[in-house]
RNA sequence: GGUCCAGUAGCUCAGCUGGAUAGAGCAACAGACUUCUAAUCUGUAGGUCCCAGGUUCGAAUCCUGGCUGGAUCACCA
């Protein structure tokens, strides 16, 4: 059993005892204790002084002695002001690293029988990914996996908007200026390359509004315009042109998404799902969930939930953004039978999100109560915004580039890999990305947050770079290992210096943390996490020997921690979708 | 105007259901490589936790009011 739940169980048994009153575990506060105070464990005596009707101090000494004699991991106990610091005998330590070290897959809790479907990245098909779609994208894939970890069977899937008015603004534009260029006559990767025309598109259409009256569309928009109903009329060249357009889009964000080393369980279409909904709200306006007005538009009152009215369908009959969520709800649960779903979707869009739930309660869908937006603040750059219009987007392609290529500069300059050039290659892939993803999800999804390009392939400090190397050092040790050690004494060893134990201590906490960033749907809470355990230990392979230990007790125990902490911080940073290096 | 989010060191961020003297990293300065990789470690300096009230033994954290920045409230997606 971990320490804490021993401890918190024996405090209610004593709080019973001594002053006939009942408190709940979850409600007491034990904690590690600080590292400027002496002790392991702190519970904080506080809340019991109105049942035992004394002084916190009397109090601790009181639950101090209970708890010393009662318990044999606690062997003393001092007191300062409320708080109570106990002692735990070293050989719970060492019993518990033995435990940890033959423990497989530790962290990943039993599987709890819930299906959840995680929606994230969902990018429009007429331009390439950027800095933004980053944010989610790696957000989403961390999500999915910590969420997993908590014992959830996860699917993750996207929806890509690929009809509307966007994509033809770029096909208009590759129709008119493209002269038959593809991806494989000019070498662009597809999604830049459709880009380039959305972009275009835009300085065209800025050209012509500029000597036209402020109302009047320009021609190229117009020309859009007519485009997307031949679409919509399913006229065979315009599909053809959409088709081949998307196409090279496709294969474009696949390879971002390679990579970024983030998949995909099942993908849904705009195109294929844009009708979808409808007869959810027909259905539901004959039962009152909806209600129409005179013009046919079918809305539904949200007032109750202090929102607004919101609209469902449009006088024509034709269905608007809301609708068509609702109708892939619907259908995802048709396929998949979910318990919950999570949109991973940037923060302007909180209000859609709260009313599409609502309203999916109103409609008592059986997922209804399981929904949750993950909800991202927006990427900004040290000068301001992202503009697309203003050239400062930060395109996700230049941008793992960039970060590989910095990696590789400052690896050289550190000196010779021992390394063949393959394998060179594939270090500073892995430093790189894991530089740049660490920097975007150590950041609390919900703040918006300031992505400097410099501080984004630091190599030092709270970064992934730091992480990677405490696994990297482990990998050195156990490769200079070079005699067989017996592991058996670890179980009895007693003399853990506090380097020792800080680390353990932590080790300890994983599952805990990985149910709470599941809870929290964070996963800079797991980035935090790997930071504290890489740091702890740093600090005790700086200070303490490992391979030329005092003893050969010393020895298994310190290597046999060494093991363990690796494989958590790889296991950790898995969820966070970041590789670990075995050279560095 | 309504709603939501954010505001903590020069910068980027932590701070769990309210708990000890508010913590890290970067940048600055001063140290530690003949040693398991110094992509590391140690130290110095840096704070009106946006402001004002309130609740509490105790508030960065909870409540009320305000300030600043952002988003949103479309028959757009």
């Amino acid at each position: 059993m971990e320490i804490t739940q021993l401890i918190r169980e024996q405090v209610v048994k004593a709080v019973d005892q001594l002053y006939s009153h009942t408190v709940d575990t979850s409600s007491l506060l034990v904690s590690p204790t600080r590292k400027e105070f002496e002790g392991d464990y702190t519970l904080v005596v506080f809340p019991f002084t109105k049942a035992a009707k004394k002084g916190p101090a009397d109090i601790a000494k009181e639950i101090g002695d209970f708890l010393t004699s009662e318990v044999k991991e606690i062997t003393g106990y001092n007191i300062i002001k409320g708080f109570l610091n106990l002692n735990v005998v070293n050989a719970y330590w060492s019993k518990y690293l033995n435990d940890l070290y033959h423990q497989e897959d530790f962290g990943q809790h039993a599987p709890n029988g819930r299906k959840v479907i995680v929606e994230y990245s969902s990018p429009n098909t007429n331009k390439p990914l950027h800095l933004g779609h980053m944010r989610n994208i790696l957000l989403g894939w961390a999500s999915s996996k910590i969420i997993a970890k908590a014992g959830n069977e996860v699917i993750k899937t996207q929806i890509i908007n690929d009809r509307g008015i966007h994509i033809c603004k770029s096909m208009i534009a590759w129709q008119l200026y493209g002269n038959g260029e593809t991806p494989e006559t000019n070498g662009t990767k597809g999604d830049h390359l459709v880009g380039k025309y959305y972009v275009e598109f835009n300085k065209k259409d800025k050209e012509q509004s500029a000597i036209l009256p402020k109302e009047q569309e320009s021609e190229i928009m117009l020309q859009a315009r007519e485009l997307l109903k031949k679409w919509e009329a399913n006229d065979p060249a315009t599909i053809e042109m959409w088709k081949t357009m998307n196409g090279w889009v496709y294969a474009g964000f696949n390879q971002t998404y390679e990579n970024l080393g983030v998949t995909f369980d099942v993908v849904y279409y705009e195109s294929e799902t844009y009708l979808l909904g409808k007869d959810i709200i027909i259905k539901g306006l004959e039962n009152g969930v909806f209600y129409q007005k005179e013009d046919g538009s079918v809305w539904i009152d949200l007032e109750d939930v202090k929102l607004d009215h919101k609209l469902v369908l449009r006088s024509d009959g034709t269905s608007v953004y809301m609708t068509q969520d609702i109708g892939t709800a619907k259908k995802r649960y048709e396929d998949y039978q979910m318990d919950g779903m999570t949109y991973v979707v940037g923060d302007e869009q909180n209000y859609h999100f709260k009313a599409l739930f609502e309203i999916l309660k109103k409609l008592k869908e059986p997922f209804a109560e399981n929904l949750h937006h993950l909800s991202y603040g927006m990427v900004n750059l040290p000068h301001g915004k992202m503009k697309s219009r203003e050239g400062t987007v930060v395109d996700a392609d230049d941008l793992i580039k960039e970060v590989i290529g910095e990696v590789e500069q400052e690896s050289k300059e550190r000196g010779e890999l021992d390394a063949s050039e393959e394998e060179k290659q594939d270090i500073w892939r892995i430093v790189g990305l894991g530089a740049l993803k660490y920097h975007l999800l150590k950041v609390n999804p919900k703040k918006p947050m300031v992505f400097d390009p410099k501080e984004s392939v630091d190599l030092q400090g709270q970064t992934g770079p730091y992480i990677q190397y405490a696994y990297v050092r482990i990998q050195g040790i156990l490769r200079k290992l070079d005699e067989e050690v017996n592991f058996e004494h670890v179980v009895n060893y007693q003399e853990i210096e506090p380097q020792e134990k800080h680390v353990l201590l932590l080790l300890q906490q994983y599952p805990g943390i990985i149910q709470r960033a599941a809870n929290n749907f964070d996963p800079s809470e797991i980035a935090h996490y790997c930071y504290d355990v890489a740091s702890a230990f740093h600090k005790f392979l700086h200070d303490v020997q490992v391979l030329t230990a005092n003893t050969s007790e010393a020895k298994a125990f310190r290597l046999m921690l060494c093991k363990t902490t690796g494989n958590i911080l790889k296991s950790a940073f898995a969820l966070l979708g970041i590789e670990m290096p075995k050279r560095m």
